[in-house]
DNA sequence: AAAAAACTTGGTATCGTTAACATGGTGCAG
DNA sequence: CTGCACCATGTTAACGATACCAAGTTTTTT
């Protein structure tokens, strides 16, 4: 029922049903111009009639294949498929298509498998949107050296590879922190994410700065470590409630994490933002929809899948034309969205 | 500095280097039995010295390419995105590597465009991952008629097309509904997702029929249309308690709808689930952690990407084979998860 | 010892398309 | 009427890999 098999439509066929040369076919849906208009117009019904449709593998063998890869992890992330969708739509308005593949885990050797993977379909560039955790950007760049199409790295310190666009975390999570303090809180306790994930150090880094520069105390006990699901961000909550008592305000590294934080203070009856500030980090949409509404930080992840998509093609486009416009390192500012979790006043 | 032009080591390179024949080597990456041990090794230790990699497009030629199509929408929703991350390990488990075409609308030239260009790709399979809506189904599998490989649907009425995998979802509006009942609500109104969409027909007729099996009255005011936002799920509200000011309970068509529901009865002092029970449809992530947390429904988006990747190689292998295990329709169950939002005994 | 079988290897055609060059016909200047 | 430019089309050889067949070498069988 599903056949396929030899009813597969070629250039040859329709070159035969058209009397005329495959190369003269060839033409036609290469759109160029030294073809008469009598030509052209019977080609074009005929291939409309018979339903050919041009073999990108073999167009690829030619001419070099209009893919683009992608990496990505935790697609179950609202980042990343944000990212993701903003890296497809930006690759289909350039006809290129996407072969997508997924790192399982932060091992070397799946990171290797796959990128290689990517190569053996000749990809004109590859969108790494899996995080920076440990080393494994640094193993990356070593071990494809100079044999790689362009490689633009998402989500990862812009010192850490030659071409990286990211969100300034350490700016998102300082204008968090001083936007806190602005509004009274003294004693604010910060849930990270994973402090091996590179995102996670420069939340805490930010945190950190804007504490000194409200000449607070920072103390090693005001930060919990999590892992982003708000399963953690409980248990770390709990756990700042007993190391840290006097605190006055909660800033967690993500929002699933933050609502733990609004639902265990619901159920403990601690008053927010009264009683105890809390701020997240993402946006995720439905955050104005808790209670109380989430004070959080807002990052255009669309947009630097959109903006990947850019450099990459330019990086291209420079090997011939000599002058690109985005610079190598891209770093995007986040924005602080103020909600009734932290509006005391 | 990305240089990769002239570079590329061909199966031609490696054969001169090892001085035997291009067929050989072929042998060796194919892992075919036919060759000396000796040989092998030394192909091997050269193809890793020189770091060669088949072409995936050469190859595609002559074996059919390993690919597998995949065509979403809104990867914004959850559901979707977990879907997407069942297909991408089922098919990297396989071999296969992704396609990813994103469907901006539901517009048939768009999706004319988007399925001609999978199959350009040889692909040897598709996922339509994108919602029923309209007859926009019926439109794709007409218009391809006989000339595709094997095409999943997804998200989708069972009837419509000769392959699909989904959740019931009458079946779960149901389950909602009587426990809604159960817990002795009388007046449970619903806020359903865009009517366009299938499952929200679904949801809605299951809605209905628990009412009707319980002897409740289904009234037509007792429903509202949202569009699965939060946003449009507090209006949806907001109507239904000027036209059933006596309702008692909520079934919201999605979790961001309920939770809509649950601000707006915090805000205005609506005990839950005392004066209103709420439940929602989905049991995205944090669900768990609403105030009260949320009653929902959960389904199995990873299984149902990784069962879709499953049976089109079992339709592939049918043509050989002649017996497949999956049948062509699968409907998966989903699961009640009872929470604070409506037990209030 | 001759024949058959098994094991390795190589040569050639081919997958579907396009680049580069070749061809044949038309029109117009000299 | 020759020659040159120009247009529309055709021919050939690739792109990188594998299928298929053939051939040489060794081993086994009778």
């Amino acid at each position: 029922m599903y056949q396929q098999k030899n009813l597969k439509i070629t250039i040859k066929d329709v070159a035969r049903a058209c009397g005329v040369s495959m190369q003269t076919i060839s033409r036609v849906i290469n759109k160029r111009e030294d073809v008469s208009n009598a030509t052209r117009e019977k080609v074009l019904a005929v291939i409309e009639q018979m339903g050919y449709q041009p073999s990108a593998m073999a167009r690829g063998m030619r001419q070099g294949s209009k893919t683009l890869g992608v990496i990505v992890t935790g697609l179950k992330y609202k980042g990343i498929s944000t990212t993701l969708n903003g890296i497809v739509q930006a690759a289909e308005k350039q006809g290129l298509s996407i072969i997508l593949k997924e790192l399982a885990t932060f091992d070397a050797k799946d990171m290797h498998r796959l990128i290689h993977s990517l190569l053996s379909h000749q990809v004109r560039g590859i969108v790494y949107a899996a995080p920076e955790v440990g080393d494994n950007w640094l193993y990356v760049q070593e071990n494809m050296n100079g044999h790689t199409p362009p490689i633009v790295f998402l989500k990862g310190s812009p010192a850490s590879a030659p071409m990286t666009i990211s969100i300034d975390n350490y700016h998102g999570a300082y204008l968090v922190t001083r936007h806190l303090v602005e509004q009274g809180y003294r004693r604010i306790a910060h849930i990270s994410g994973p402090l091996d994930w590179w995102e996670s150090r420069e939340r805490k880094r930010g945190w950190q700065q804007a504490l000194r520069d409200a000449d607070l105390p920072v103390e090693d006990y005001a930060c919990v470590e999590g892992d982003w699901s708000s399963e953690k961000g409980l248990y770390a909550f709990r756990e700042l409630k007993v190391r840290f008592p006097m605190m006055d305000a909660v800033f967690a590294a993500n929002d699933q994490t933050a609502l733990a934080v609004l639902h265990e203070s619901w159920s403990t009856g601690v008053s927010v933002p009264h009683d105890l500030g809390v701020a997240g980090y993402d946006n995720i949409s439905e955050t104005a929809f808790y209670t109380p509404a989430l004070t959080t930080i807002r990052q255009d992840f669309h947009r630097i899948g959109a903006l990947a998509v850019e450099k990459i093609l330019q990086t291209q486009d420079d090997e011939s034309t000599g002058q690109g416009n985005l610079p190598d390192t891209i770093i995007l500012n986040p924005e602080l969205i103020t909600r009734a979790s932290t509006l005391r006043h």
